[in-house]
DNA sequence: TATGAATGAGGCTTCATTCAT
DNA sequence: GATGAATGAAGCCTCATTCAT
């Protein structure tokens, strides 16, 4: 795995990637991001402890000094990203408004927000986690489905309460954590679009897929 | 990479895993079955020479006698996996009424179709292309390119013809193919769905997404 | 070792790679003639069956109805050298005049020519020889050493007659052998002269070396 | 290539195998003597990475803690077996006379005297350069072709000075060339003859074959 | 004769990891 | 922290050879 990759799974342009505050100091820092560019190009398998080295500029014995194990390092990003999309979603429950409608609105959103903002954090997230113990994959597969159940809360409570006209609400929340997650595999700097056209439209679609009634100033 | 590997991509257990007429008589469609089962479930750089000639039950020099390289079975998958997507658009569209809602209805169907028929393949089809070689990718991305102009010619017609509300073709384009092609990471024999109750749910969020006005008895 | 080679050892435009007659008829002969070329190119160990049945444009397999091993193909031309060297030197003699100086200058041309007219052949027969088990390297170690005696004998025949003035036997004759054997090497069509030139030069330096007295029509 | 070799190209029982001061320390120097020993006897094909471990009594893997690949530690011996031989004959030719008659006789014995001291490597540095890539085997070729000018530059004065009587110098340098380069090939401990024995005697040769007048005392 | 498929052994090289310095 | 050297295992692939057809 010297060689240059062949068709990038990711631009690689992307301004940052990884969340702020999150990223651990010195050369551990260095170690991560490095392992964030070239598993999310070349996935976990295809990424050589070396070519860590190479792109952190190390040795690569120095690697252990970091993280006791490649694996170690790929949980790391692994659950870094899941903290971030749980906490952008529970931030945007918490400010916006009580109806499930705005609710629904406010996850969409933060999801494409997430998977705009770190691409590849997000396709390391979703691509690489079959490469984990089910020890170190277990924090992260919890927050998924705690922000599956965020979701799905949502859903049932705009169903209820007349919001949303739905038959499926497990079929329309797939629907709707498809469009978001994929927007790590297209969104680019190299779109025409900002995050907040993209969040917007998207936002719009989930409403429509909810049945829910463009009563006044939808986006 | 002998051990079992941790975190399923992909239920193992589905029923026809390559389309029918397509699997090469012998050795070489039992390699490439193997292959299909673990490119799906450890990624191509996950799985070695010796584990596709141990599940083959094959000697591992074997596998040379039928395929040049590791990279052309991984090539071969992805070219198939490719050509099943787009035969089944085309197939769809030639059966499809003329309007535009009915071509996008065919559109959507046929993607849940073959995503939902053949998951362990499309898995492959859309996460190990980066390890191919840009000589080995370029079929299939020809392929995805043209299937991508079927899905966006029907927008364009639907918005021409005032069937389609959309703002932004390219993003509503986006959404329904994120949609459809999701479904080979959550579909199998253990949902309560049918093939076909996926198909026509998707086709009628497709339709709300679009804004199709709901005419008559749309499914 | 399917690449092409670097550095040709031997220019590979000769004209005549096997002695007349001694090639045989089919199939065999092909196998027997891309092995002149191949393993004068490269080397016994840097030749492969399947290179040596590309180029003769056979199965692999198909070598094996023709030699029992690898090993026998090497052999044969081993032998095959061996021997065109010893009879050449016989019929040299048996054509030359009484004194040592004939007979001396008989040697070296026939050695000249040997190598000269067959240069694959001499590479392969000098140099590959540590590849033969003991056994098959046997008849032509036989002829060499046959060989080597023609030579000490008609220098131990000059010494004693007074014709040659030389103080070591051993030593003169490895010099001699030295110049003839190397021929191999350098002699080819884009050489400026005939092999009949590098005889008679190379036969003009043998006296010169045995110290026999240019009488008079020294070539 | 694990059992023993059949016919030694050369005795192994040589005193020094390599220059004095160019051997590597440590583990890269003990790498490069049993290359030396197993090139000469078997040849670089016919040598395995743990046929050089083995001997070197390492790990195989250890190699390229040390080497980036196999050709590279045959490039470092012809590299250092070219080195040596020029070396010695520029040594040899500063410490000779004026004429060319000493100039010859230094460059006759310098060659003897490399080919007697460190035969395998000149055997590896003469019979393997096939299996070096052009750009590995260039700095050695062009070593060789210097070595040959310092030979016919001294020929062209020889003539020039009316000292020697050659008709072609050509043909002379490479009979005079053929002499030294196969000491290598016979010369050992188990032969009746010193070093300088060999090459008094040669470099007689080699004045008689330029037909040098024995002026006075020559050896 | 000829061949496609098969194989056990081995080719060169890289893997993730350890350890003394 | 950092590193050069070391290692056992394994990477992909080719080896010479066999055999049923």
């Amino acid at each position: 795995m010297t060689g240059p990759n062949w068709e990038p799974r990711r631009l690689t342009a992307v301004k940052a990637e990884l969340p702020e505050g999150v990223t651990p100091p010195g050369t551990r820092g260095r170690i991560l991001h490095a392992a964030l560019l070239l598993f999310a190009e070349r996935g976990f398998h295809g990424t050589s402890i070396r070519d860590l080295a190479r792109v952190t500029e190390i040795n690569s014995a120095t690697l252990y000094a970091h993280y006791a194990a490649k694996e170690d390092i790929l949980a790391e990003l692994i659950a870094l990203g899941h903290v971030e999309l749980y906490n952008g979603m529970l931030t945007a429950l918490s400010t916006a408004g009580p109806s499930a409608r705005d609710r629904l609105v406010a996850l969409v959103r933060a999801q494409v927000h997430m998977h705009a903002d770190y691409p590849l954090l997000a396709v390391v997230a979703n691509n690489e986690m079959h490469a984990l113990s089910p020890q170190k994959a277990a924090p992260a597969l919890s927050l998924r489905e705690q922000a599956r159940q965020l979701l799905y809360g949502v859903l049932r409570d705009g169903v209820a309460a007349g919001e949303f006209a739905i038959g499926d609400q497990v079929l329309a929340g797939i629907a709707l954590g498809s469009i978001g997650i994929r927007v790590a595999n297209w969104f680019g700097p190299d779109q025409p679009y900002t995050r907040d056209q993209v969040a917007d439209t998207f936002a719009e679609y989930a409403l429509r897929i909810v049945c829910a009634l463009p009563i006044k100033e939808s986006s």
